[in-house]
DNA sequence: GTCTGATAGTTCGCTGTCAAACTATCAGGC
DNA sequence: GCCTGATAGTTTGACAGCGAACTATCAGAC
């Protein structure tokens, strides 16, 4: 009842298994299944966040910082955000922005330019420098995202994302 | 081609869906394939950690902290290991780990005793409060990501299993 | 016009984690 | 027996992020 249907190809038991299956044994009463399910999630993200940080670096970036190089980047021409904005969308404290931009505008990859309609606030403008920055990072990150997925076939990835859009949807009904 | 088959009741696109679309936009030379099943387990997890960390607080305790209690309490009797072990297991530097079980030695949920064997080691027993809070916990923190994954049918959550456990496998071949 | 509550951003204090340097101990070669 | 390299754990210094307190500004009520 505890073991899943196995894919093609794939040892028989991983160390979230061997986690669950020692739950099993000393706490029979429990229903292990979603433990299962999140503890595999919870070991990639482990596993993906280090893999991708690894090419960020390459650009004299790391993880929250392209984050937010990325924001201005998408947002198109002017390349311009708010920085309350950008820790909405980037789901962080204002805090945390704040240093964020620090780093970033000391390194040069972007600029606070004040806001004519509201002097509380600033607009964040990508440098020429960052802009580079960003679509170089993104270029590679993007390949090596595809890498990192490519044991997947691509039915597997899109039955992967649907399943993934309908429980982000079920937790956390956004836009 | 960029649109993916949507599951039955789900909002036609989410905050993932739009940061793709600009990226396409920007760059329509990057195949953003990947990228969006990335972004999805990445915001997932941004949502899974708080709610989990909501019901570990409740028992005085942080995730870390609660991983360490849980690798204790499920090794089964005499619930003792060694603190290199725990820190293999939970994927953390040494360091890290000797400041958890500091914390945790000094709440009472774990004890230091010398290792016979080896005098350069130590191991860890979990206490009879330790017990009792991790047990307390895992109880909880099980209903509480059974009730987070509620949204997904048994047959979704088991072929999302079998997906996670294949890439997993794909991308760090353990145990 | 002025007051009041909301909003934008920063500063401050704290915390958890890491990498590197360090101490103590073990184990194998000779 | 002794030396050498590996291993176990801790200490130290640095850092990114958070929440709370703070300053400046806006916007609406009257």
């Amino acid at each position: 009842m505890l073991a899943s249907n196995r894919v093609g190809g794939v040892s028989d038991e991983d160390a979230v298994d061997a986690v669950v299956s020692a739950w099993h044994r000393e706490r029979p009463d429990l229903d292990l299944t979603a433990i299962g399910v999140a503890g595999r999630m919870g070991r990639l993200a482990l596993v993906l966040g280090p893999a991708q940080e690894r090419v960020f670096g390459k650009f004299g970036l790391q993880r929250g910082e392209f984050d937010v190089l990325a924001a201005l980047r998408r947002s198109g021409p002017p390349y311009t955000l708010i920085p309350s904005e950008l820790s909405a969308t980037l789901m962080m404290s204002r805090a945390g922005m704040t240093s964020r931009l620090d780093r970033l505008e000391k390194a040069g990859f972007v600029e606070r330019a004040l806001d004519p309609n509201d002097r509380r606030s600033f607009r964040i403008r990508l440098t020429d420098k960052g802009f580079d920055a960003v679509d170089a990072a993104m270029t590679e990150h993007t390949a090596n995202v595809s890498e990192l997925l490519s044991g997947l076939s691509g039915k597997e990835l899109g039955l992967l994302d649907d399943v993934l859009r309908k429980l982000l949807d079920n937790l956390d009904p956004q836009a």
